[in-house]
DNA sequence: ATGGTGGTGCGACCA
């Protein structure tokens, strides 16, 4: 089984590279990020045409997630579980960047969890260098957290599943052409990185550092300033592993040819082959 | 070096 993780930048800019981008690479299954659409206006019968289930958590102009999948797909949830504010407050969910479905094959099923981890830019601190609470970079360390107590509660449900999607998180120096300069940004900052240090530290894999130990991978660049024509890029998607999913990995891969055809998303599909 | 480009949806806001 092969399964994918795209940041596509508005579904309705990006519909021929998406559908171009189906037919030459065949996954099973995509998590598609940042569609920036709301449900009803997504051309869900353009991609079952193509052979697709469609199932989405759309917003209005900003964020939007989506699962499409060959195979069928079982207990579609939609947003990531807040257990502090359970029932409470639900303007921590408003933003759409978590779907949640199963896929079922005749060998086994998997969990799959894509995301849309926010941006947390910019960063704005008190005197004692502390996020702000509801700044942006606050509302990401939140996130961070809540998808922390998720991966340990699928953890405990001994199911294979993976978390793929946009983390907005730069792992390690090594994931940026120029990691100076990112240094104060949310994507690289200290908090944020220890957070996904945490989440892997769960016992989860990161299928690209598996298989591929390869420098200079990327899987997004600016549009500005010809950061593509000089790799001027940064590895912000991933493919997050349970040891059950991890022990089915075969390749992952990432499809930087993308990113130098018309009207290319900034960044590019990375996608996993599965022994499922 | 100041978003310089690009998307959404029609005025800003987001990345």
């Amino acid at each position: 089984m092969k399964i994918a993780s795209f940041n596509i930048n508005g579904i309705k800019a990006r519909i021929e590279a998406l559908s171009e981008w189906l037919k030459e690479a065949e996954p099973d299954v995509v998590v598609l990020q940042e569609i920036k659409s709301i449900d009803e206006n997504f051309p869900k019968s353009h991609f079952e045409d193509l052979g697709y289930i469609v199932e989405t958590h759309g917003q209005k102009s900003f964020n939007g997630v989506a699962i499409l999948s060959r195979l069928p797909l079982e207990d579609v949830s939609r947003g990531l579980p807040n257990p502090e504010n359970a029932g409470r407050d639900e303007a921590d969910d408003i933003e759409a960047r978590y779907i949640e479905a199963t896929v079922c094959t005749d060998k086994g099923s998997l969990r799959i969890g894509g995301l849309y981890l926010p941006n947390g830019n910019p960063v704005d601190l008190d005197q004692n260098g502390k996020p702000i609470v509801g700044s942006k970079y606050d509302y990401k360390l939140k996130w961070m957290a809540r998808l922390h107590q998720h991966a340990q509660a699928l953890l405990t449900e001994e199911q294979p599943f993976i978390l793929a999607g946009d983390y907005n998180l730069i792992p390690q120096e090594e994931d940026a052409k120029h990691p100076e300069k990112w240094s104060d940004d949310a994507l690289f900052r200290m908090e944020s990185r220890e957070a996904y240090r945490k989440l892997l530290s769960l016992g989860l894999t990161d299928a690209l550092r598996a298989r591929n130990a390869e420098p200079e991978t990327f899987t997004f660049w600016d549009y500005q300033r010809g950061a593509f024509d000089k790799n001027n890029g940064i590895r912000i998607d991933h493919v997050l592993m349970s040891p059950q999913a991890a022990d089915l990995l075969l390749d992952c891969q990432i499809d930087v040819y993308t990113r130098a055809k018309a009207k290319p998303s900034d960044h590019v599909p990375i996608w996993i082959q599965i022994d499922l």
